[in-house]
DNA sequence: GAGTCTTTGTAGCGACTGCTACAGAACTAG
DNA sequence: CTAGTTCTGTAGCAGTCGCTACAAAGACTC
């Protein structure tokens, strides 16, 4: 009873995923949305409830399409220490495949940071699965001071996503391998 | 000859940066801008060329004083690993007088990755006087390491304050010092 | 006081925003 | 075949955007 809609929602929601990977946040109005995904902004209102509903759905996907990823490149059970895990963690995010998802999570801090729905529930939520992708290849450290180096391992990734934007990926390629060599007392 | 516009100029760039700081880059077209300056959005396009004119300004006003104010935090002659710039930078790059300025600066960087005028050029200043802070400062490590070493670093605070935008300031407060036991191989 | 240049208000343009009313087309159930 | 539901195109609303044309007010020189 829902084949058509749901078949093009599902349709849509993976086209305007790839055109966010692609683009980032800059080109998110219905219309542009429409034209990524292939239909009428009108049919966009009908699939999904308002603009907010697409991007939410859209982050969704790509979120879990990236954490598969991550999941995939280290094991989960990998009893790492802090200072191993920034290495490895670093080398992950920076390949090829995760740039375009680094990016554009930097963009959707920022519209979380101005309050712009729907990216503060996002950002939590990618923040969430983060850290806890982070924590459980910890097993190098000790369980209390595990969160507060999951956060600061994310830190350093996040940061290194910001460093390639504004310093290009050269600069950024000698900052990971210097922060392969950082080690906790 | 130039007293009162000058003079408006002047006035307007503080109030809209102070605006921004306070802020962010959420509240920024011209209506919105005029009315924190205090003066009608047609003599805000008297007084500058256009809108990416004015936050060029006010950026550049903002970034001069919170440059200054670091380089009071730490002198320009501390003689240090990055191990301790780690934890020295993070230090100061919290404090309560610098968190204003960066979550913009998040804000800032989002905008650059996504083309809008006139950031890709301020978030490139921004950098590089962070960078140039922060090697001034690294004598403790060898000058051809400083540059990967300065980026790493850099990464480490921007990082951090990512963080505190998606997890809030509690885990970031531990991650903090748990960034400052880091050390160098 | 006339003439000139700087400064300011009013009013609005054309483009774009998210979203919707309306009507017709297509399909399905009886 | 008919009635009802699902789907989709056209057209447009009310709002905001950056920016500007126009003209009047004020300041200044001579």
């Amino acid at each position: 009873m829902v084949t058509i809609r749901e078949n093009q929602r599902s349709r849509a929601i993976a086209a305007i995923g790839a055109h966010l990977l692609a683009r980032g946040l800059a080109e998110t109005s219905l219309r542009q949305l429409a034209v990524a995904a292939g239909v009428s902004d009108r049919m966009l209102l009908y699939y999904f409830a308002d603009k907010a509903d697409i991007l939410a759905q859209a982050m969704a996907q790509i979120a879990g399409e990236s954490g598969a990823q991550l999941a995939k490149a280290i094991p989960a059970d990998a009893a790492l220490t802090a200072g191993q895990l920034i290495g490895e963690a670093v080398r992950v995010t920076s390949t090829p495949a995760m740039k375009p998802f680094m990016r554009l999570w930097i963009e959707v801090v920022a519209a979380a940071a101005r309050g712009e729905a729907p990216f503060p529930a996002i950002a939590q939520q990618i923040t969430a699965g983060f850290l806890s992708w982070i924590e459980a290849r910890l097993g190098g450290t000790p369980p209390n001071e595990r969160a507060a180096a999951a956060a600061m391992i994310l830190a350093v990734v996040d940061g290194m996503a910001l460093i390639e934007i504004c310093s290009g990926a050269a600069l950024t390629s000698q900052a990971a391998d210097y922060a392969a060599r950082l080690r906790i007392d």
